[in-house]
DNA sequence: AAAAACCAAACAAACGTTTGATTGGTTTTT
DNA sequence: AAAAACCAATCAAACGTTTGTTTGGTTTTT
């Protein structure tokens, strides 16, 4: 499905009220007044409300293991990988973090009939690379044994996750006054502590 | 605000619908419904489904202050000492995970008028319990210095949630086909990763 | 002039809430 | 101790509003 600059200010209106208020909670003329145009636009464009969910995903989600690649075919060591390879995720979930928190919603509820197997087999290939390339570090002794892989995504994600669900907090906290001032943290101390994290994990003996 | 045993059938039905299909996509007359009663019973007893969430929360939310006192007071090291709290973090969480769910969703979207002051005060004594044990513990020399002790918690939890939320693909995963063998799942293996995290945080260095 | 884009109005369905009546049991008055 | 008054609990029904979607017609583009 292409999309036209009209239907695009459509799904950036949707995303913004749907990361805010969930689906049920944003009306679909909130959407449509928020994107300027008339409520039956939605329909036309998109078929439903329901729909242009799914568009919005399919169009939000982009393949990330081009510039996985790139990081773990750098000549760098495992550790400089690690921290290149947490701060691609972070860099990358902050940009569309929006509509990665729709999917991940939704898809935890699985209310909605959205058909999600492009974005699994996404995942499962960019968790395979991780795997394999853990499974080298371990190989030339830079990571330790007994590391559970698979929860290693839930440890980088849910730490942002859960950092920006508590953003009132944190912006008190740090003094966070303005958008510009979370971006820089976001790519400067929260990478910083989740890379520290990820490192820290690899690394640990008990 | 008293509870009879009436009023918390209607919650328990409230926070199962709430924390799967969020505050407005639960209608009262499901709510209603699944708790077997009438549906003006919710306006009756709670005077609206926004103070009915009101209650669901202020009943759910317990102190864990007294239990935090208990493991920093043992006379363990300071890596056991991470261990326990660990572990003592997930099991309160898992223990109420509908609700902490919910109180995320709604803290984060800010859209309900509720009062969060209560629960703000009690993360924040409980921060600062915690920030008081990474203190000591680098004092001691157990536990490295420059550490962002205000990004632990939701590494914590945040791995926790993401690990929640996704739970479909680590049921099918891991192969966990029964509710017990989640339980044991969280109690063990996401346990001891997550402590294996905090720990090579808190000690890893670069 | 055919096609695509757009819109105000209307639609049925679902929403949270209120209503007025009824119940069964307790308290007060006679 | 009988009668009257009272009360919290419950219910089906209805309230006004908002929901997502469709309609029928107009405007704009090709």
């Amino acid at each position: 499905m292409e999309i036209n600059s009209k239907q695009q200010n459509i799904l950036d209106a949707a995303s913004e009220l749907f990361a805010e208020h969930g689906f049920d909670g944003a009306s679909v003329r909130a959407i449509a007044n928020k994107a300027g145009v008339n409520v039956s636009m939605i329909s036309y464009y998109f078929g439903s409300k329901e729909k242009m969910l799914e568009a919005l995903i399919n169009n939000g989600i982009s393949d990330s293991r081009e510039m996985m690649y790139q990081v773990l075919n750098s000549d760098k060591s495992y550790l400089e990988k690690v921290d290149d390879l947490v701060a691609l995720y972070i860099q990358r979930i902050h940009k569309k973090h929006r509509i990665h928190r729709i999917v991940n919603v939704e898809y935890a509820n699985g209310n909605r009939n959205i058909d999600f197997e492009e974005i699994a087999k996404q995942k499962q290939a960019s968790f395979k690379l991780l795997e394999g390339f853990i499974h080298d570090g371990q190989k030339a002794g830079a990571f330790k044994k007994d590391i559970e892989i698979p929860l290693i995504i839930p440890s980088i994600f849910g730490t942002y996750f859960y950092f920006y669900d508590n953003r009132p907090y944190y912006i008190n906290h740090y003094g966070l006054n303005t958008q510009k001032s979370i971006e820089e943290f976001v790519a400067t101390k929260l990478t910083t502590h989740i890379q520290n994290t990820i490192k820290g994990l690899l690394t640990y003996e008990k």
